[in-house]
DNA sequence: TTTTTATGAATGAAGG
DNA sequence: CCTTCATTCATAAAAA
């Protein structure tokens, strides 16, 4: 792993220093009557190959989001995410999304709404709250369905784990259930395990390398896939 | 910030591991050519610069993608298919996910079928799909029939509550109250839609190329907006 | 800051 | 078909 990454730093330095000679006689929008060697050029292709198969897959990925019915007509629905009228600043993207979050008193409501019918939301009272709670806020009706589903296996969660703890200590450190670690460990897991498995994540060309694209972007041709692998 | 950036030094990683089994393999056809023409040399500038660009949107877009092993493909999920894994032996890693989860080369070939095919897909035509999709990674007709009912189902909802909540939105346009200085952002605009945004909206290419991004990767600076047409 | 937690949201699957 | 559940992803908020 640690090899790995050296071998890469010095790979790094090895093209700053081929790049550097192009570079001078780049500089300023008008080029010299310079002469590559071919180690330049052939550096050069390399380069173009690998940002043109990594820009084969973006390609294939922003036609692949582009065509989801669902987020193409959310798109112009705020006109923060228009790229027309978004190119005007540097705003930065992530500032717009803001998940809802209920205020207080819209809490409260839900709060009490959930005690009172204890299983089913219903879709007619999922109507009904919504309306009631946007006097207190901005809310969908979504928002509140999300709500009552989370709440529900939240609870539903907390309550296993809480008898599992309770079974677990009982037992002492005897003998731990498989079923308790599971349980206790679940959520933490995730996250790191992601992390983990991202990094293979990243190397996952070969679907992408698949799907039939024009080959006018890169006059050198595209990686072939056990390029990838080195 | 500084995920990002580790985000990015994680891509180039990548780029380099890329890059230098290009390099192992050498690139024909050009590599002996000796002397570029200034008009040449233009060229190459020009598609790195391209390349580069876009490239630059990909390791953005990566932040958002590599967290989301059922979009990447879920054989890194699942040890068992993963091919780096498998051919290796016995190296299991962690217990494997138990849910499907549709690889991206899968999800397209869905959606296409969805669009082709408005109403049930019918058991012949499951069969087909599944068939096809075997291709692209572990799946069974279930599978695809969950999916196209979660899909139209979805899609139902979605739409009848886009209606409403833009109704709503143009109500609450003038009775704003102070509450909603917790949720609004620097923009006055009413966003309620914002909620429904998934993830997916972060990898608009459109919104990417807006993003400012260090110029390591390309000698030769990055492309401006308008760039992309000339 | 960086890490952890809480929680809104997305989605595969099951029940009726 | 429709609803509901269980799990997971992603991020805002809180803690360290």
């Amino acid at each position: 792993m640690m090899e790995w990454f050296d071998n890469k730093q010095q790979q790094e330095q090895q093209l700053q220093v081929q790049m550097e000679g192009l570079y001078q006689r780049g500089v300023g929008g008008v080029l010299n009557a310079g002469v590559m060697t071919d180690e330049q050029t052939a550096m050069l292709q390399k380069q173009i190959s690998v940002y043109a198969t990594i820009c084969e897959q973006l390609v294939e990925m922003h036609k692949h989001f582009s065509t989801k019915p669902h987020l193409a007509g959310m798109r112009f629905a705020n006109p923060y995410y228009d790229p027309l009228v978004a190119s005007g600043g540097g705003h930065k993207i992530s500032a717009a999304r803001q998940r809802w979050s209920p205020t207080l008193a819209q809490l409260k409501i839900l709060e009490e709404s959930y005690e009172q019918v204890r299983g089913t939301p219903g879709k007619q009272r999922i109507k009904e709250i919504t309306t009631q709670l946007t006097e207190h806020g901005q809310i969908t009706e979504t928002n509140v369905y999300n709500w009552f589903q989370n709440r529900r296996a939240r609870a539903k969660r907390k309550e296993s784990l809480q008898i599992a703890n309770t079974c677990q200590s009982e037992m002492e450190a005897e003998t731990k259930s498989p079923q308790d670690e599971v349980k206790t460990v679940e959520d933490s897991t995730s996250r790191s395990e992601n992390m983990f498995l991202s990094c293979h994540d990243n190397m996952d060309l070969d679907q992408l390398c698949k799907m039939d694209l024009p080959e006018t972007l890169c006059p050198f041709g595209l990686l072939e896939q056990g390029d990838f692998l080195g």
